[in-house]
DNA sequence: TTTTAGCACTCTTTAGAAAGGAGTGCTAAT
DNA sequence: ATTAGCACTCCTTTCTAAAGAGTGCTAAAA
């Protein structure tokens, strides 16, 4: 929509009225943004300008007498058409690697870790979605014996990602023999993605030599149990929830309550997240543009994550949606990115 | 303290405040606690009774034309010696076992379940520690070789707790070598505690027979680094926390960021259930006792859970200081049995 | 034709005053 | 020892008035 806004001077005006609420929250008036912005014209233009903008629809007025913010639609032209996104400074970058401690020897605590990372720099909240497991590679799978009959299977998939689960089985099996079934399974299932596991696992089964030998048949019904529980489910690490207290607009508690009941239910971001996972590069989702119901006036900002070739996952900030997109986009590009490299070299 | 409050009617008159308080949230006056419960004397002569509770400490006004508010020292009193707990009906502890979905086959899961039906039962946040791994009772250890040089270590303990890490080793090593590490390390650490793991794995170390095998020195080296990392740390899930923002003690925007910025550190919770673990039985903790500075107007109720005979962690409520103690001592204390046998006997 | 100064007008925010209410403490009578 | 009665305190609510911010419009200037 780059014509939807005609002349310089209306973009410019518009730029000014959302850098100037992005730093206040308050509704801008004629008189600041022609004082602090050298457009050199009077308010009265300014208000001229911004009675056109307002009938666009980018901007809106609260009552009579107030300022005006920016719409949803207002911030989207903004984002597209007039933001120029810088990279990030190198002082920047370099102290967002260093704020990664390093000694995090788990994907799971990485990723947690990684949120940390985000909330603290947007000074919002982060989010981190992790890899749906089904996603990823084959790596080794262990049966452990806990006790009598019960049976617990343990996935590892290459980038490192640890999955577990327990179970009943009808009769004993030996530690011994559980230890075929993994060394059978471990040929078997090399480099394929969890989901391709799950095929072979089917047309295995429906082979001659297995159906007549209890020993194989045993590992790949165990197996598919495994494999049926959750692989398909992300968990996500949302850190820094506090920092949303701080920003002015979500003083009033009922605001509040939403948007903590949305972080508790969590099943609408990891869908939201999810959804973002496929675009590539940064997406943005401003107010109600989330579907979210009920959480306008909060942005996503996103970003996938790979390991490797394959996409694992997304991360991203939840703020209001006047929060510093400048800032906080070129932060959500970079940090994708570096874990991405952390967990294609270092695990 | 059972003679602090010298007389029949002063008890009864601190217990009905400190029910109404509990009801409606408000500083309760004379008149309602002569109308309502039936102590059949006027509000005159109430109001001297408050006199000499407030007197004692156990009451509070907080202004000269309101009502009494119980004191922290008041509810202790009222608990331990007059709350006399009831033992959750039968109905009552159905429901409970019943709003286990019974479809968790992890421990994480299952623990992450029990802090929901604590929250959802209690109407208030619940909070459960995850197993201390230290405490745990070794069952498995293995070893994956992600990539070139990059080993993964994987602990299980006997409650079916999995633990893993990943290192960077000096020099590549096969799968078949790390194979036969676990192997050697699995029959010699059979039924001890991580902690006692420790100290054996120090001892053999300084064998004779050790020094000279390479093989065991890499093995013992490995799964020394994998024991290093975070084992005698916790996590704790607390679910429900948006319950917490319906107390209206909690409206006002400050006391809530001082309690929800608590639930982001953690540490703070963690130190405190941990505390709390040695001391068996339901353990209170009200507002200040806890010694979470800054967090006086919130409880904590508090009860171990274990596995077998081994203290595994702590399970508990965390509420406003008048909540309903009567219904949720009785809650966390069955929870924390029914978390246990769940433990020890399904998984 | 575009820009600007001027001004009346609208609506919100803040402050203060007044009224109402809840609950107490004390005194004197029961 | 208990209770009725009452003056008193302090909070809460409501109302009004004043102040302030910012607009839209008109008419003059560029």
């Amino acid at each position: 929509m780059p014509q939807l806004v005609r002349g310089e001077r209306a973009r410019r005006v518009l730029e000014a009225i959302i850098l100037e609420y992005i730093r206040g929250g308050v509704p801008v008036g004629s008189r600041a943004i022609a004082k602090r912005y050298g457009l050199s014209v009077s308010p009265a233009t300014i208000r001229n300008v911004m009675a056109d903008l307002e009938e666009l629809g980018l901007l809106y007025q609260p009552h009579t007498s107030a300022g005006r913010i920016p719409t949803e639609l207002g911030l989207r032209v903004y984002i597209d058409s007039i933001l120029k996104i810088k990279q990030l400074s190198n002082a920047d970058r370099e102290r967002i690697r260093r704020s990664f401690t390093g000694g995090v020897a788990q994907v799971e605590g990485l990723l947690k870790e990684t949120s940390k990372v985000l909330s603290s720099f947007s000074k919002q909240a982060g989010v981190v979605l992790t890899p749906r497991l089904s996603l990823t590679v084959f790596k080794r799978i262990e049966f452990v014996r806990l006790r009598a009959k019960m049976v617990m299977t343990i996935l590892v998939s290459q980038a490192g990602i640890v999955h577990n689960s327990i179970f009943e089985v009808d009769a004993d099996i030996s530690q011994e023999e559980l230890d075929k079934y993994s060394r059978y399974l471990n040929d078997l299932l090399q480099d394929l993605t969890l989901h391709q596991v799950k095929a072979r696992l089917l047309d295995e089964m429906k082979k001659e030599k297995v159906l007549f030998d209890r020993l194989l048949t045993k590992a790949l019904e165990l197996s598919q149990k495994a494999l049926q529980e959750n692989i398909e489910d992300s968990e996500i690490y949302i850190e820094g929830r506090t920092n949303l207290l701080d920003n002015p607009e979500f003083a009033d508690v009922e605001q509040m309550r939403r948007i903590f009941n949305a972080f508790e239910e969590k099943s609408k971001i990891i869908d939201l997240l999810d959804k973002s996972m496929s675009a590539g590069g940064v997406n943005i989702f401003i107010g109600s543009e989330s579907e979210l119901l009920d959480m306008e006036s909060v942005s996503f900002i996103t970003s996938p994550y790979t390991s490797g070739d394959e996409i694992l996952g997304t991360l991203g900030v939840i703020g209001p949606t006047r929060m510093d997109y400048s800032r906080i986009i070129p932060l959500v590009d970079y940090t994708a990115k570096l874990l991405s490299k952390m967990l294609g070299e270092t695990l």
